[in-house]
DNA sequence: TCTGGGGTCCTAGGACCC
DNA sequence: TCTGGGGTCCTAGGACCC
């Protein structure tokens, strides 16, 4: 078998600069995106980025901060970043289908079958036609494994002599690594320099790179596992990658072992190319202003139950198991969560059922004099919707569930020509207090025909 | 006024069975 | 009824990712 070998590309601040394709005015301004009810900030430019605004930063805390130095902002806008993403994809699927959508901003690309002398020339090229197509910026880290190819992409994107592009490979001869391994022994872990000033960067060896990234930086080591590690004076890839199997398995579970043989090239995570089915789908919010009120919790978990129902049946996929949660704010004290969930005998993608048995849910809880902060559902446990089979007392109502299924596809049909949201049930309106405010938010400039961009010429 | 949303996988512990 | 081991299933919680 021949050795594996991935890409990763990964989009640059992705959606500030889906903000950008439409607002080019923003470029080298300090620009941030925020979550869903402007809550924190889930995207920030490099210049955002400069001035010390830390991803995830609340953004009550740092209104002030933002004005003070012209920070723009914008609400999230999923949608536009959700049709950008897939543009990339499409391009990126016509390099190769080797390809692994691995999140909204990075897919990894298999390389192997593909004939290719120069890494870093063929980086460059995947780079150039993304800017050129779809105009959003994209680093490229080539490598053996998915674990080398995203921390070459890392450096690829913060390191300007790199030009986006950096191929971790092939690995150092064995005698290389004793003694990097020897002189690290005699080094001291902390204030070890990361960032390289000049074109230096290029002629760094593969030793090198590992040492240059903290350890917390490598992908699969969080908050929580990274000061366990550094207390076990692992402070950076290199030592990560040096850590006996067996040791790292007892700091890290199976994981660790799998981990610190990807760090030595050795792949143990394949690309997944398959759209493999999802195992849950779930649909949660923070309302946009606690409330007690029954109408709008109703409507809120309707409208819930009816977008994880669609996005069940575009998978083709029915489900067995159905829950609800509520919370109240997690910031206060007295915090409490509640949850329940149920079975169906009969697996079911149907809106009405699925609506009907979560608004059932919640009422075995619900407390009128509680104020609900967020609340959601879940669906679980799914079937191929073509592996129908009937419960073990062989009662399918066969006329009832294909009654079912025609009154979903004329509804996914209407709202598919219309519009999404064209036709809802009743009960996704009875109330609006639980929607999340987005005021900063742009245009859907491209998935909403009164949105789209107007064009004025001079005459 | 006030901190996102959507996923996956692993592990530990309890219930239950043979 | 007791003893012990092993297997399975389920759930809750923890950890990670973007």
């Amino acid at each position: 078998m021949r050795q594996p070998i991935f890409a990763l590309i990964d989009c640059n601040n992705f959606f500030v600069s889906c903000e950008r394709l439409f607002r080019p005015d923003l470029e080298n301004k300090p620009v941030v995106v925020m979550s869903s009810g402007d809550g924190c900030v889930v995207a920030r430019s490099n210049e955002a980025k400069a001035l010390g605004i830390p991803m995830g930063a609340p953004v009550y805390k740092w209104r002030q901060f933002f004005k003070d130095n012209r920070v723009v902002q914008f609400s999230g806008n999923f949608e536009l970043y959700g049709d950008i993403s897939r543009r990339i994809t499409d391009v990126l699927a016509s390099v190769t289908p080797q390809i692994e959508v691995y999140s909204v901003d990075e897919s990894f690309l298999g390389l192997s079958e593909l004939k290719i002398d120069d890494y870093r020339a063929w980086g460059r090229a995947v780079r150039d036609k993304i800017w050129q197509w779809i105009g959003i910026p994209v680093s490229v880290g080539v490598a053996p494994t998915k674990t080398l190819a995203k921390l070459a992409a890392n450096h690829a994107k913060v390191h300007p002599a790199l030009n986006s592009v950096l191929s971790l490979s092939p690995l150092p001869p064995q005698p290389e690594r004793q003694r990097e391994r020897f002189i690290l022994s005699h080094s001291t872990a902390k204030n070890r320099v990361r960032i390289f000033p000049s074109d230096s960067v290029k002629g760094l060896s593969f030793h090198a790179w590992l040492r240059a990234t903290p350890v917390q930086e490598v992908w699969g080591v969080g908050w929580r596992l990274a000061p366990r590690l550094q207390a076990e004076g692992v402070h950076d890839a290199l030592q990560l990658s040096q850590l006996r199997p067996q040791h790292a398995q007892q700091l890290m579970g199976i994981h660790g072992r799998q981990l610190v043989a990807e760090l030595n090239g050795l792949s143990c995570y394949p690309l997944e190319r398959e759209g493999k089915a999802q195992k849950s789908i779930a649909r949660t919010r923070t309302f946009g202003e606690d409330t007690g009120d029954i109408g709008s919790l109703e409507a809120a978990l309707a409208s819930f139950a009816a977008k994880a129902a669609f996005r069940l049946r575009v998978d083709h996929q029915l489900a067995r198991r159905a829950g609800v949660f509520a919370t109240t704010n997690k910031h206060k004290p007295g915090y409490q969560v509640w949850r329940r969930e149920t079975y169906f005998p009969v697996p079911t993608a149907d809106t009405g059922k699925l609506i009907a048995s979560v608004v059932d849910l919640f009422h075995k809880f619900y407390n009128p004099h509680v104020k609900y902060h967020r609340a959601g559902v879940w669906l679980q446990d799914f079937v191929p919707v073509d592996h129908l089979q009937t419960d073990v007392f062989g009662s399918v109502n066969v006329a009832a569930e294909g009654r079912s299924k025609a009154r979903m596809q004329t509804l996914d049909s209407i709202n598919e020509r219309f519009g999404r949201g064209k036709i809802r049930y009743a009960a996704e309106a009875l109330g609006n207090k639980w929607e999340p405010k987005h005021r900063l938010r742009s245009p859907r400039y491209v998935t909403r025909w009164n949105e789209l961009p107007v064009v004025h010429t001079l005459k």
